[in-house]
DNA sequence: TCCTTAATTGAATACACATTCAAGAATAAT
DNA sequence: ATTATTCTTGAATGTGTATTCAATTAAGGA
């Protein structure tokens, strides 16, 4: 017996980042070995293809992203507080110029949802589960009487979801937080108020 | 002497669906030939390249996205209920599953921005020369005293088109209108609170 | 220590792709 | 009709691609 010699978290998100630079087609197996360090057969033993690599790189991001999501909302802070600094978070992604500026599953969906059922099928399934999260933060809201007991969680979230998915695409035109600022707090505004 | 055959608006629009389903680095120039009805030799003597036609492709897509609205805004209607309409417009396109639910300058931007410079700028431009007609709908309202005197049209703007970003990525993963329309209902209501 | 098993290596393979080009066809002016 | 000009045709070209595979290397069990 003999073990993989190489760190598979660190070739995902080696491999994570190159996919959010590049995108899928334009990124070549030769940008995926230069950036892993792992050999082709090495990658093809693996995860058998680059579609294999793809789909667990898109895995690992979710993971990450799921992590830093309850991170951050594992306090006793008032939730618009959480909101806000979440908010914020996205905001420094978007004006990083580095790779997380862009999401991995909104850029893949929009690049092949169309062609790869399976691909769309994954990335769906991941949105809605963070739309999931983001719900039940409303639902704590909620609880602590901070929005009117009368609020449809699912509504908020997917209407924040939507903030979120505009925020980021506005960043790619206008990547200035002069720009990015006001929209997020007017968002936030028009999700809490009366 | 001899006068092109090809019909170049027709030829523009059926490259202009191509790339907008398929993304610009999947669409093969087989693609482009049977989808124009071009062979290579015309596409090269036409439009020097591959991108050469893309981006006619585009320009060619702003020009018809320009007519489009300037045409919904030319009457004497409410502005809000043009904006309205607008919005009932887009909602349309995204749940009609063709070619036209996706947006081909953001679809772009997404794909390209990153490696290539001159995409970046072309579709950058474009996209903020929507932003400034959309800006200008947002001065009539005021002129109308449907809005507040002291609201922002630039501001307004920047938060709709952030919106109607975000309601075409929504409609990437939920295609429902029972999803999308309150979304749209929000976003209006919001735009025009005192 | 030897042997089995599995990972690693990187050159070789087969294929798809954008692009070219020389020959042919159509047009308009002379 | 002739000629010059330009467009059209589609097979050929060369490059970049994902993938394979036989040889090599290492690890752990007997």
């Amino acid at each position: 017996m003999r073990h993989a010699e190489f760190d598979r978290e660190r070739v995902l998100r080696a491999a994570m980042c190159t996919f959010m630079v590049n995108g899928y087609t334009k990124t070549s197996m030769q940008d995926l070995t230069k950036a892993t360090g792992l050999h082709p057969g090495s990658i093809y033993c693996a995860f058998d293809n680059k579609k294999g690599l793809f789909i667990a790189a898109i895995e690992q991001y979710q993971q990450d992203r799921t992590d830093q999501f309850k991170q951050l909302f594992a306090n006793d802070h008032s939730t618009v507080d959480n909101l806000s600094d979440y908010l914020a978070q996205i905001l420094q992604e978007c004006l990083s110029g580095d790779a997380t500026k862009a999401c991995l599953l909104t850029k893949s969906l929009s690049e092949m949802g169309e062609q790869d059922e399976q691909i769309k099928q994954i990335t769906c399934q991941f949105l809605q589960s963070w739309h999931q999260s983001i719900a039940q933060v409303f639902d704590t809201a909620k609880a602590q009487q901070l929005i009117p007991q009368k609020s449809d969680s699912q509504f908020l979230a997917q209407y924040l979801v939507m903030g979120i998915y505009g925020l980021r695409t506005v960043a790619n035109t206008q990547p200035d937080v002069e720009v990015l600022q006001p929209l997020a707090d007017k968002l936030l505004a028009d999700l809490i108020r009366q």
